[in-house]
RNA sequence: GCGGGAGUAGCUCAGCUGGCUAGAGCAUCAGCCUUCCAAGCUGAGGGUCGCGGGUUCGAAUCCCGUUUCCCGCUCCA
């Protein structure tokens, strides 16, 4: 694995229709990008594989579809205006970006630390009569230390909370804060960067309220947890799951579509009774990681990675990791999300979202095990374990997208070996037939050879060719991508093959 | 957002010490040949050289700005 083999792997997605630059003849527009005609056909195999094993084989989890427009009060509740609003600084000298807030709280870690040493110091001289209490509170050096710390955090929450910029920049100059990297104090003025997008509601001005797209897809299914659970007539446990578009403003962008700024996630999120959540955490984290073995990639290229530091919100998390040609980088989250969303919507919309529980015979909110998979992620995963350059005995070479067969975006080609004979005739006959139930290619230009060729360059698994004999006998060859093989087979049992072999079911058991 | 590198046909690139109508291979399209694994023949289409400005008699080539991509830094609940 290399950045050159990815450089590949982008060209080739290029090349053959799966991904293009957004609004390329415009210059493109920075870290979005569009499908092409093979893309999105890889990519709604993906998603279909993932809603049927969620949704379709789980009785007790339901889909919906939300909108990306949500209640501003949303983001409050769930944290985003908050901790989606940093406050970036960055050293003129060093050319280093750093959080504003992240200095300042470094800072007065340090004086921090110089009262825990003093302490320290002092427990040593005193031995078994030091009284700490009584030392902090009186010995002069520590108590200025104390009120320092106290002056400059009234001062910094008092900034931040009227997101007074220049009074952060002014802190950090008082403080004589300076790079950690260069030493050097030469600092640009306080920014805010906010990783929602928004946009205007509302035609009139005086109307108009800010509304941002949701830079997550969870929020639409906690709104909606009432609503499902009223209509659906919901058991405790139960999941509700979504795929759809989410937005954050990245401040850098960028290994093509593995970070974007709008991006597509699958996401479900399983209701439980308080206290079982980490039962239900493990369930969801081995049955996740079998979904993406079970495509066929290598287990090898997945691994586990478990949240250290967790965010306000969970009390476990686990990534799934996969190794992309840059490295293995996360593909999906399982995170115990307690009951933090919910309360927050309680707290905001000042509804009861809660669960009555006939076994318990009370009502609780209920506690939320979250499955989160990004979709482009996924199909970069999918086409850069598939992607394959070989060299063939021949000394020939080749270029092969092995993409598992039931995520192809085109299951089948179809071609006469020739364009003479009524061979084309009989080749359409067997496309028509086929093209009901799959995507299917019909080809007749060029030699056999480069039609194959061009069919490996999408990832088409199977391809049926009609020859001299096919009009004596009604048999056809079945040439297999991956080995190169072909084997002889009557007509009338092609659709059956074929379907046997691309069908989703075999996937879904596992 | 900062620093470095790059942007010429769908792809890979040549041309870049300023000077003929901007080229090649592959790909595409039409046709011929072939008759089971990309390499034969004939012909065709496709580029305002990323975009804007400047210098010049003349700019793909020099200068400035801008944009996009790549690498590094930074960020990533």
């Amino acid at each position: 694995m290399s950045e050159d083999l990815f450089k590949k792997i982008i060209a080739h997605a290029k090349e053959y229709g799966f991904v293009f630059q957004s609004s390329e003849i415009y210059d493109g527009l920075s870290a979005v990008y569009d499908y092409g005609q093979n893309g999105a056909e890889l990519k709604k195999n993906i998603r279909e594989y993932w809603w049927k094993s969620m949704v379709q084989m789980n009785e007790n989890i339901v889909g919906i579809d939300a909108a990306i427009f949500m209640h501003p009060t949303t983001w409050k509740a769930s944290g985003h205006v908050d901790a989606f609003n940093d406050p970036l600084i960055d050293n003129k000298d060093s050319k280093k970006r750093y959080r504003a807030d992240v200095l300042i709280e470094d800072y007065m870690e340090k004086i921090q630390e110089k009262i825990y040493k003093e302490v320290a110091k002092a427990a040593k001289r005193f031995g078994d009569s030091f009284d700490e209490k009584m030392y902090v509170d009186t010995n002069p050096r520590v108590v200025g230390y104390k009120e320092k710390i106290a002056e400059v955090r009234h001062r910094y929450v008092e900034a931040l909370e009227k997101s007074d910029l220049a009074e952060i920049k002014q802190i950090i100059i008082d403080l004589e804060i300076a790079c950690p990297m260069s030493g050097s104090r030469n600092w640009t003025d306080v920014r805010q960067f906010n990783l929602m997008f928004a946009t205007e509601m509302g035609a009139m001005a005086e109307g108009a309220s800010t509304i941002y797209l949701r830079p997550e897809t969870a929020q639409g299914i906690f709104v909606n947890f009432l609503n499902v659970m009223k209509t659906g007539r919901m058991k405790i446990p139960f999941g509700i799951a979504q795929v759809g578009k989410a937005f954050r403003n990245e401040i850098v962008a960028r290994q093509f579509i593995f970070r974007m700024r709008e991006f597509e996630q699958m996401e479900m999120q399983f209701f439980v009774r308080p206290g079982e959540e980490l039962k239900w955490f493990e369930h969801w984290k081995e049955l996740r990681m079998k979904w993406h073995q079970a495509m066929g990639i290598p287990a090898e290229k997945y691994r586990f990675h478990k949240h250290d530091k967790l965010a306000h919100y969970a009390n476990a998390a686990f990534d799934i990791e996969f190794e992309f040609p840059f490295g293995f980088k996360e593909l999906e989250g399982i995170h115990s999300r307690t009951d933090f969303d919910l309360k927050q919507h309680e707290k905001h919309s000042g509804k009861k979202l809660q669960y009555f529980d006939p076994e318990l015979n009370e009502n609780y909110v209920p506690y939320v095990v979250e499955t989160s998979i990004g979709l482009d992620r996924t199909f970069l995963a999918v086409l850069s374990s598939a992607y394959a350059e070989e060299k063939l005995d021949d000394g020939s070479e080749r270029t092969v997208l092995r993409i598992p067969d039931f995520l192809a975006p085109f299951k089948v080609a179809i071609f006469p070996l020739t364009k003479k004979d009524g061979l084309p005739g009989k080749a359409m006959e067997i496309f028509n037939a086929l093209r009901f139930d799959h995507m299917c290619v019909y080809e007749e230009k060029d030699n056999i050879g480069k039609r194959y060729r061009r069919q490996d360059a999408i990832g088409t698994p199977f391809c049926i060719t009609v020859d001299h004999q096919t009009l004596e006998d009604n048999t056809v060859t079945i040439r297999y991508r991956d080995t190169m093989e072909q084997e002889r087979i009557p007509v009338d049992k092609v659709p059956a093959i074929v379907a046997e072999k691309v069908s989703f079911s075999k996937v879904l058991a596992e």
